[in-house]
DNA sequence: TAGATTGTTAATCGATTAACAATC
DNA sequence: TAGATTGTTAATCGATTAACAATC
């Protein structure tokens, strides 16, 4: 293969290269794929068939080169000399996302942004399913969240070992999230998804994602507040 | 003025280094701040004094010379020699954050999620205060959500008139958060906390803070399938 | 073919980490 | 003082952008 630049020096051969997905996504382009993948999904709608990188990445967000970048990472993205083609992206996407996976979600802690997490349909309508809710204030246990029927926080354990459940979602307070996220861990869930206002030590093979909104909401104000500072 | 770097033997006086907090807050910075002040005032509620950067690091989870530098930004964080004092470190990032106004809110679309940030206590504790909801449902309009009625979306814009209000709050559907948008742009509010599920093209001058579960969830759920595909 | 676009390498930019002088 | 710690500069690392060869 002529490959490769290769300037004064390093006579060595490079005998593969094999660029198929064992590179290291970096964890900035796995939050960017799934802003691609929503834009994409509604120019598709809209009936659109092909679009350049320029056009997408204006739609997007993002810079030409930085989606071309991005892109590159996965196979069956475009080819080199044509315009992107929307569906094909769409069903890499989809691919390189897990989105013909259905993920079994078990939500802790049944208060307002538990329930509002359930109730919320466009999660269902992706894959994400909510499939049991637990609490430990008893007037809360029993009680119904969208169609499931909340259970006493302390049989949450026995429920993790008979049934499989991807994802983990915390949605109480910071004192309680640690030993939550514990029984999860114990259980096997590799994932989790917390609301909590607290850093969660778990091993290393479990995700996590926070969504701390206060943390969100104060950096928010601080940006206001150090803008109103500096110009006016 | 004299700046500038001047390289070739520095003979020259560097006759003032005014570090004042002209200096620009790295972006990922203004994102570690509220997690910097909420453990520190645990801390100081627990009654601990004080704490070496190694110490602190740990507990925030970042590293010993990421918290130095960071706290570098600032005055009043720490002196030179000694320790750092938690009490200290706690009152210049009240003073950093803003915590000492009272930043008024007003929330566009009173659904499940709306609802939970209206009565979540938590904002309200720091100074984030709902002072009004609106919606466009006529079933919705005219109920109540904690202790604020609903109004009617198209007196929006009215409202914004005659009341002073810091940042809007999008929980609606990605379809109207735009119009919505501009709504508080045109009336002066120059902070937006976005929870629909769409970009939102506003003016350089205001601030947007995107907190899209669904992408979350979505980068979580494709960080979990990766890591099934790769490690078993 | 000529023009246009991607894929991919190299250059730039920004953020994190390391090192160490200044300080107590 | 000696030991320990911060503040701050320099080095490293990673992510973004620019440039251009490969391709249609």
């Amino acid at each position: 293969m002529p490959r490769k630049t290769r300037l004064a020096g390093q006579p060595e051969e490079v005998d593969e290269v094999p660029k198929q997905n064992g590179n290291r996504i970096p964890e900035r382009l796995a939050q960017r794929l799934p802003v691609y993948y929503r834009i994409l999904l509604e120019l598709s709608e809209r009936g659109v068939e092909r679009a350049s990188s320029t056009d997408l990445s204006h739609r997007i967000g993002v810079a030409p080169a930085q989606l071309r970048q991005d892109l590159g990472y996965f196979d069956n993205c475009g080819q080199q000399g044509y315009v992107y083609r929307i569906d094909d992206l769409c069903a890499a996407l989809a691919e390189i996302l897990g989105l013909d996976h259905r993920y079994k979600l078990v939500l802790a802690g049944a208060g307002h942004l538990g329930k509002a997490l359930v109730n919320y349909d466009g999660f269902r309508r992706r894959g994400y399913q909510f499939v049991a809710v637990f609490d430990n204030a008893a007037d809360v246990i029993g009680t119904r969240v969208g169609v499931l029927e909340v259970q006493a926080a302390a049989t949450l354990s026995d429920y993790l070992r008979s049934h499989r459940v991807d994802i983990g979602v915390l949605a109480l307070p910071a004192e309680a999230a640690q030993k939550v996220a514990d029984t999860f861990v114990e259980q096997g869930v590799k994932a989790i998804w917390n609301f909590a206002s607290t850093r969660l030590l778990v091993p290393e093979d479990v995700l996590v994602e926070h969504q701390h909104l206060s943390d969100s909401l104060m950096s928010l104000a601080f940006r206001l507040h150090t803008s109103r500072s500096a110009a006016p």
